[in-house]
DNA sequence: AGAATGCCTAGTAATTTAGTTGGGATTACG
DNA sequence: CGTAATCCCAACTAAATTACTAGGCATTCT
């Protein structure tokens, strides 16, 4: 059960635009080289995060891309909810609806809801800013 | 990051085991059918369960396999990590030993080891017999 | 005008997942 | 004793997903 490399680097990335909030756009091939990641892929990736309204964009030259919000106000859940879809370990837990068809009394789908009700409170939990200042920390 | 079948099917399957716990072996052929799977692939997830001890089998004619242990004594995660591989959500977070080449101050390693602890923390603090009594509770 | 950017869609290569096939070994039962 | 029921094992294949790559258009700064 692993993430994809869309979360991975996609919260890297994010974690780079915190770092220079409030400082203008930085170019998509910046942040590319610095993770050594192709420029194609990483951005349909902020073209995903771009849409649902956590980064935006300045087109043409000296532009580039921002956080739409305040660092505290972006989650990790939220970001990977993003480009990794819900965080659900199996489908039939994703919602209320009742996607199981068999069985109503289906044991197993009570762990996998707990399983995923435990990754969300931790990724919901965690914003931008709280990674920033464990950077700080580190640092020290 | 989803589970794939072998922690799906292999979870169920081994609730059925724990369902008919020191009643002797059941065959692989009744478990397949009952949950409409490929009895063959089935088979390459109990061998590994087998392998690491989690059931055990009879051979020959009557034969079939049963849960080595009682199920208080088994573990989700001791399920799940063998069928799906530790359940880590990225590579650089499943030992202690340094894997990640370039960051020693890595803050998304840090969210990335929250994530894993969490998910271990529940899977690991599920047995089967909790299963059971669950099974009971819906059941009223 | 031209260079530097973002925007978009479609293609493809690599990897992983989810099986299938088929033959062998063991054992209960008639 | 022989046959059917079972587990055991390894190799193959098909399908799906992931991880890119390619390339052209649109916008904007200088």
């Amino acid at each position: 059960m692993k993430l994809s490399t869309r979360g991975r680097y996609g919260l890297k990335a994010m974690f780079q635009l915190a770092l220079h909030y409030g400082k203008g756009p930085i170019p998509l091939n910046v942040i590319a080289s610095q993770q050594d990641l192709s420029e194609n892929y990483l951005e349909q990736l902020f073209s995903a995060l771009r849409k649902e309204g956590l980064i935006k964009s300045v087109r043409g030259a000296q532009g580039g891309y921002m956080l739409a919000k305040p660092p505290e106000k972006i989650t990790v859940g939220s970001v990977l909810r993003v480009l990794e879809g819900n965080m659900a370990p199996v489908e039939c837990v994703i919602d209320d609806t009742v996607s199981c068809d068999k069985e109503e009394s289906c044991v197993t789908k009570l762990v996998w809801m707990k399983i995923k009700d435990s990754i969300n409170s931790v990724i919901d939990s965690i914003t931008l800013q709280d990674m920033l200042n464990e950077q700080k920390n580190l640092g020290k």
